[in-house]
DNA sequence: CGACGGCCCGCAACCGGTTGCGCTGCAGGA
DNA sequence: TCCTGCAGCGCAACCGGTTGCGGGCCGTCG
């Protein structure tokens, strides 16, 4: 089965292939009814310009790439990053552009940029590494549309979409301290990644400020599996710390299932704080720091699309804010738990 | 900036560009030391070729086309979509296939195949209507590698993989039945969707058989939200029903959620059932059918891939289970709770 | 010493659209 | 009547790789 092309209307119709390219571009010069008989032709024949020698010619692909941080099972266990593709593929289905992704722990997408198989490129997380981003600053130098979502490994001119982290942590430290709560636990990221030193500090700052401190620190992997097995090491400390605060949900989320196993009372014994409020967080009913991750997901997707057009998006700064359920106690007079409920971010 | 391309490589090293681009295939009839010579040059000065000019001679693109059902925010606030994806991209990794989609009510995956911009597609779910689907099967007459994932709206010789639901509803009904129920209500899928009418009538069947009956049946629009309001309805219903099953997980969640806020007990006033095991049904101890999600995935990529390849993937066949956990009463003698866990499906 | 064969490489066509430019034919103005 | 102007279309080059085929150069054998 060949693919019917321009040729192939020109011939039948015995005209050149010039004029049906343009008499289907809307071409000014080319008369009314020749313009009609064209279209009607290629839609008769279903006629389907070929995507390669369109993005040949035309020097760009209309594509935009997605860069994963690592491997599929990590990222798609993980609702942080659906949530984030999410937004992303939300306002890419309004652009109209097609989303090319490929989960993978090597660096493809630079590969893409350069291959002109995609004009733009979101990098999510940490996948960025120092090495990468002296390459991807390189290619948007050229014509590249580039967003960086989360912390890079460094400074950059890259546009960035991030949240504000201190807001949310300030609160949650306000809270567990006026909960009574003197001595922390912290589960953070990976030990190389720059999202996690930054998480930690900001932790150790705003805890120190509130009165409290943190006595133990952990590096997790930032999988379910992993914060389970941060868990069941904290509570071979002694003293076990009575509120554990994690780099993100989905370690708080195993952290949660060790505890229950071990018939530890949550939040009586201890209170369990998590990140990101992916959407699993309200079922839960896990406590954590909100980050509004569909609409970063959106802004990057925003930002590459404007930069594709040739215009700069506004910019936008995110926020963070306490998510307060029933994973921590309530202060004395405050009353706890988020009038959210399960429905929150769903629709 | 412009990117190097073949005739550069060509007229820097003086020779004809068709000698650079066989040195760069490995070409025999390359000698070995212009072929250094090609390659060293290649490296140093950053030759990548490009992606568009490659696929027009090629007549194919390398890539795989993921078909959503429905758009962004439906898609990936179901987890369901993200343990499928999840298997579809980790062997799509593996292959080096990189995917497009987008997610889009309107089909333009259809549009994708014919422009040459994928090689293959994976439809999901009910997303494939009666009328694509005969375009697909067109299009699977030529050299389009085609597969399906979910209930297709009608019988087709297109590749499809799903798996058998009777198992897992045959021992959700004979749990049911044993606990003491006798009246059942379900909340199955949108009223069109192919996928939703089969589990109906398996469900109906099946609870038939097991001495129970489905006393009342609503619609769902698969969202939280939708087993929310879903639930709210069935509660206003006189006599409640004290088992309700749901047409996926997502709607359960939402439903949980409602009768937590209306002081309902789950199980003890009554029993929730849901369907697919997507992971957050571990962390919420729903009682679910559990599908292989992730395995259908793998397996649709699998035959997409073996189909590009020219050859043909073996068949494979999938099952379900109930997955017992705390929305279930337990029956007098057996012991209820799953021993998976909060683990389960995530490394 | 000439012929023949093999190794390497260049020429040119092609994939399917896009686009600058030039040519034709007809209408209107001088 | 001749020239100008413009609308409408064709020619051909180009985008950047790929590939069939032909040809030059060299070594070897008769």
């Amino acid at each position: 089965m060949k693919a019917v092309t321009l040729q192939d209307l020109a011939d039948t119709l015995g005209v050149a292939r010039s004029t049906v390219s343009r008499a289907l571009r809307d071409d000014p010069q080319i008369s009314p009814t020749t313009r009609h008989h064209v279209r009607r032709l290629a839609r008769d024949l279903g006629y389907h310009p070929n995507a390669a020698a369109r993005a040949l010619t035309r020097r760009h692909s209309g594509v935009v790439g997605v860069a994963l941080p690592r491997s599929a099972p990590f990222v798609f266990a993980n609702p942080y990053f659906s949530t984030l593709l999410e937004g992303i593929a939300s306002v890419a289905e309004d652009a109209g552009v097609p989303i090319l992704f490929s989960a993978s722990p090597t660096p493809d997408y630079e590969r893409w940029l350069r291959e002109g198989r995609v004009d733009g490129l979101i990098a999510l997380g940490y996948g960025v590494r120092a090495l990468d981003l002296e390459q991807l600053e390189g290619l948007a130098g050229g014509s590249a549309a580039i967003a960086l979502v989360g912390a890079p490994p460094r400074a950059t001119e890259l546009p960035t979409v991030i949240a504000d982290e201190a807001p949310g942590v300030a609160t949650a430290c306000a809270r567990l301290a006026a909960a009574g709560h003197r001595e922390l636990a912290l589960v953070t990221g990976p030990e190389g990644a720059a999202y996690a030193r930054a998480r930690a500090s900001l932790w150790r700052a705003s805890a120190a400020s509130a009165g409290m401190a943190i006595v133990a620190t952990l590096h997790g992997d930032d999988t379910q599996p992993g914060g389970a097995a941060a868990a069941r090491h904290l509570l071979e400390q002694d003293p076990v710390a009575d509120a554990w605060l994690f780099g993100n949900d989905a370690m708080a989320f195993g952290a949660l299932g060790a505890l229950e196993a071990a018939g530890v009372r949550v939040p009586t014994d201890v209170a369990v704080v998590g990140f990101d409020d992916v959407p699993p967080a309200a079922l839960l009913g896990l406590t954590t720091v909100h980050q509004p991750i569909r609409a970063l997901g959106e802004h990057a997707m925003r930002l590459v699309v404007a930069a594709l057009r040739g215009d700069t998006a506004p910019d936008h700064t995110f926020s963070t804010h306490l998510e307060e359920r029933r994973t921590t106690r309530s202060a004395p007079s405050t009353p706890a738990v988020s009038s959210h409920g399960v429905t929150e971010d769903v629709t």
